[in-house]
DNA sequence: GTCTATACCCTGATAGAC
DNA sequence: GTCTATCAGGGTATAGAC
């Protein structure tokens, strides 16, 4: 099965958005890199625009909070620390994704500079898991698993070093450079979250 | 005192650096604003990316660091809690700092795009900020003030949340967004983290 | 669906008059 | 120190032949 040329339009195009943002990546370079003229893009794809939009809209809502919110939330908020690290692994994988870490680039250099990737952020991306983890720590709460707090500060607490962290590999890895000791930071952010948190 | 041309040639890049990236704006968009032509830019700068090296060496240290690393680190650890908070407090503040925002700005727009912006990102504000949070929590650990763990470890899940805070109202303030509710958090991280940590 | 050719705009930068 | 004039290069996009 060969990909057809507007696919690899799209991964080139996401490549090239990841190195150097919109505005960055010409239509030539896209042109170029997958071996046609630039007249040859307006066959698959209106204008510059049509590309992101497609490219965003199909890598836009989050693989993280499909895979979590298939079940009841019940389910896995009981499990306690458990689900925490899943969920940090799912996090931690996507940094490990080509095309999840390709748009997570793209999504850092256009936050300062496009409304729509913005709204992307907050809404897809990170009130998404806010939602999860603050329910499950809720229902942790009243299970009497952890310390009693408030719920959407516990989540963003715990959510946010594991951004952070994924920003730094990220970084890291841009370089090129040993992103090992980072990495140990997702398991060591559980077992510290999880120890000062829990009842036990 | 009336501001020199150069002086206003380097507010006006600063400015549209940090809407659009180093990029995204042009040596006409900077003469515009400032009201002369293209060509008078160049009897300040030699070139475009003269200016932005003149306004990265003088943003670049952050004020934070420099503003506790005056005196001997003990002096503030034994604080503890006023510590974290006086910490904290400057952090927050260096986001309704005018420059210091602007800077944050550019720099999370070239931190995927520029190996310079990441060197200095890691070494200038990263590293030294944990250095600072893991000696303080070094000697809070010794003098029994808060539990025993890894110093780094506790320094980088700390540092984390103030990060993706300042992140979050930076963003929220580019859109004129209500931002208070994000600002409360720097103050109920510091309650949050402490109750965690503290040994009393 | 891809090519050549072309139109037109914006870019950074320089030369030389004032 | 600022201006006008000018340049080469790269940008998006379209028309029309094959």
């Amino acid at each position: 099965m060969e990909k057809s040329t507007k696919d690899k339009i799209l991964d080139v195009a996401l490549e090239l958005f990841s190195q150097k943002g919109y505005k960055g990546t010409s239509i030539r370079m896209i042109s170029g890199k997958v071996g046609i003229r630039e007249s040859a893009i307006y066959n698959h794809f209106k204008n510059k625009e049509d590309i992101l939009d497609t490219i965003v809209s199909s890598l836009a809502s989050s693989s993280l909070s499909l895979l979590i919110s298939q079940k009841p939330i019940n389910e896995f908020a009981l499990k306690g620390k458990s689900f925490l690290r899943e969920f940090a692994a799912s996090f931690k994988l996507l940094s490990y994704d080509n095309k999840s870490e390709k748009f997570f680039r793209f999504m850092m250099i256009e936050l300062m500079q496009s409304k729509k990737i913005r709204e992307i952020f907050f809404n897809d991306f990170h009130k998404s898991h806010l939602k999860i983890l603050s329910q499950a720590f809720f229902i942790m709460m009243q299970e009497g698993m952890i310390h009693s707090s408030d719920p959407m500060l516990m989540a963003q607490e715990f959510l946010s070093p594991l951004f952070f962290y994924r920003m730094q590999a990220t970084i890291l890895r841009i370089d090129k450079e040993n992103s090992s000791q980072v990495a140990t930071l997702f398991e060591k952010h559980i077992d510290f979250f999880w120890e000062m948190i829990s009842t036990g």
